[in-house]
RNA sequence: GCUCUGGUAGUGUAGUCCGGCCAAUCAUAUUGCCCUCUCGAGGCAAUGACCGGGGUUCAAAUCCCCGCCGGAGCACCA
């Protein structure tokens, strides 16, 4: 019986089961773990950020997993600013437009995008409706003594106020009649439910600072992410909610507010925090914005910052980015994102189209090191790329050479300069000995990199553990800048300036170099 | 303190719901070999894990109990 007798069969015999053997092979084609209650065409997701800094590394999982499914349901995919809080987490305008770049960087396009500062109107209405179920009052109580009467199950005073007093006190919140910290609108729950976390939480506060946003500027009185996020997904019909194990009870929280609505809660999946190898920096906009105030960091790109505008300037393919975070799965543990991982992932993404060039680094404990070459060609003509014979080749001037002093072999051995051939290195020269590879295919003879000793650009590659100088060899000059090329032996590198202006910083260009390079991965 | 929640190799992940095909999958990592005019790519191989202890069972990563360790919430932050 071959496999499609054995299918027919099954179909005849066990429907059921076979219908079951189908979907499990869908299912070996996603990284992912199918969405519940997921139906083709009707996923709707979003990605609500705070903008108060552009991305960390740790942002782009949401919008890279709800792309995906995004494509994978052939869903919708909603950006949704929650930036409700003007004071503590004070948006910061630029990071609107930042946000949205990178999420364009990752290769997704949100298909909606709203700022929850400008539906003010809408969540005072839907406040209202739940004064008037008696799902709501206004609390003048200090913060602390609320807390207290929490704690110990305890309704405080106002919690019996009569619908007529808290709908008037509303409005003198929604009018701006209070002071931050005089007055907030607490939801009615339950007010010994076991869980401290759920009881008669604040929907919305009073707040003296203006939000930045001069079309919100006006507004005093804010709702909090629990309400607001909750009549939002509502209301833009979101059907499958990703958050972070912080918000585990925001569901429980918002189930309150939904139950007096009548409305059906979305599906919720939570995961873990993630944490990111390789960085010194912690992944905290708030951690990397002081970082670069101090001057410790250049920038938001800066290679040693973890974030995405770092990790694209090193030429990293926001694909690869994508990749490595939907294979983190949906666990709801914490867990730790290999940057290998990413760079393996690019790998796969830009070595075909990389092309081979030669830097020869000048480090303090592997200085660049100059040789007369004496004999042999005028000049060296390795490929442009090993795989892709028909790019052709490009021209590197012997004469006299530079290479790193690690791969100098001790006097009377030889060396191979990589399309170039066999030298000896003869007291303070390299003697050309001949282009016979046998020598190499032997194994007696090493494979180094090098570059001519005078034609070169000094070039600046700035990695994630800090600046790294060196030689270019001239060709490099074919290339354009963003271009993705490899150093051979060293590692993939993005072009990001020819003759840089000095940076005016202890790390960045001195404004000698010809080309300023980022450094991706090996 | 109260309330959630998690723990499979260095890292991530599959398997856990419905116990056996799991002496545990795949990827990455590391190492070695092959190939290659790169330390890239490609090929092959090795390394390496079910938090612990009890119990149920013919059979436990999977079910039950007790521990241990982690994370989160109990904000007029998101």
């Amino acid at each position: 019986m071959d496999e499609a007798e054995r299918r027919a069969r099954l179909g005849e015999i066990a429907p059921d089961r076979l219908a079951e053997l189908d979907e499990d092979e869908a299912e070996d084609e996603h990284v992912l773990p199918a969405l519940p209650n997921a139906e083709d065409g009707a996923v709707v997701m979003r990605a609500a950020p705070n903008p108060n800094g552009p991305w960390h590394l740790g942002h782009a999982r949401m919008p890279a997993v709800i792309g995906t499914y995004k494509r994978r349901y052939d869903g919708a995919f909603i950006c949704r600013f929650d930036d409700t809080d003007p004071e503590t987490k004070r948006p910061d305008l630029d990071a609107y437009d930042a946000i949205l770049e990178d999420i364009e960087y990752l290769g997704f396009e949100p298909d909606r995008v709203i700022r929850a500062s400008d539906r003010l109107e809408t969540y005072y209405e839907h406040a209202r409706e739940l004064i008037g179920a008696g799902g709501a009052y206004t609390c003048s109580c200090a913060g602390d003594d609320f807390s207290e009467l929490k704690n110990a199950g305890e309704p405080c005073p106002h919690r019996e106020k009569d619908g007529e007093t808290v709908r008037a006190e509303f409005e003198e919140m929604v009018a701006g009649e209070y002071d931050a910290g005089e007055m907030v609108l607490r939801v009615k729950t339950d007010i010994d439910h076991k869980n401290p976390a759920l009881r008669d939480w604040v929907a919305f506060r009073m707040i003296d600072t203006p939000h930045p946003r001069e079309a919100a500027a006006d507004y005093r009185c804010w709702p909090m992410l629990d309400f607001q996020s909750g009549v939002d997904d509502h209301l833009t019909g979101v059907t499958h909610i990703i958050r972070g194990i912080d918000l585990q009870d925001s569901a429980k929280r918002q189930r309150f507010v939904y139950d007096y609505f009548g409305w059906e809660y979305p599906e919720v999946l939570h995961w873990g925090h993630v944490q990111v190898d390789e960085y010194d920096v912690k992944l905290s906009t708030s951690t990397i914005k002081e970082l670069i105030e101090a001057g410790e960091l250049t920038g938001w790109d800066d290679p040693r910052a973890p974030t995405i505008r770092s990790v694209r300037r090193r030429g990293i393919r926001g694909q690869a980015l994508v990749d490595s975070m939907t294979e983190l799965g949906m666990s709801t543990a914490d867990v730790d994102l290999a940057m290998s991982s990413v760079y393996a992932n690019n790998r796969d993404i830009v070595d075909d189209d990389a092309n081979r060039y030669f830097l020869v680094r000048d480090r303090e404990d592997d200085p660049a090191v100059d040789r007369d070459v004496i004999g042999g060609p005028d000049a060296g003509h390795p490929p442009l790329h090993p795989d892709h014979e028909e790019r052709g080749t490009r021209t590197v001037p012997a004469g006299r050479v530079l290479i790193e002093e690690s791969d100098l072999p001790a006097r009377g051995d030889r060396v191979w300069l990589k399309g170039f051939g066999c030298v000896r290195h003869t007291r303070d020269a390299f003697e050309y000995v001949g282009d016979d590879i046998e020598v190499v295919r032997e194994g007696d003879v090493d494979v180094v990199h090098w570059v001519p000793a005078d034609e070169s650009l000094r070039t600046l590659v700035r990695t994630v553990e800090g600046d790294v100088r060196g030689f270019a060899e001239p060709a490099i000059a074919d290339a354009a800048v963003d271009d993705l090329v490899q150093f051979e032996r060293v590692g993939f590198v993005r072009l990001d300036e020819f003759d840089p202006e000095p940076a005016g910083e202890a790390y960045g260009p001195t404004g000698e170099e010809d080309l300023v390079t980022y450094y991706a991965h090996p």
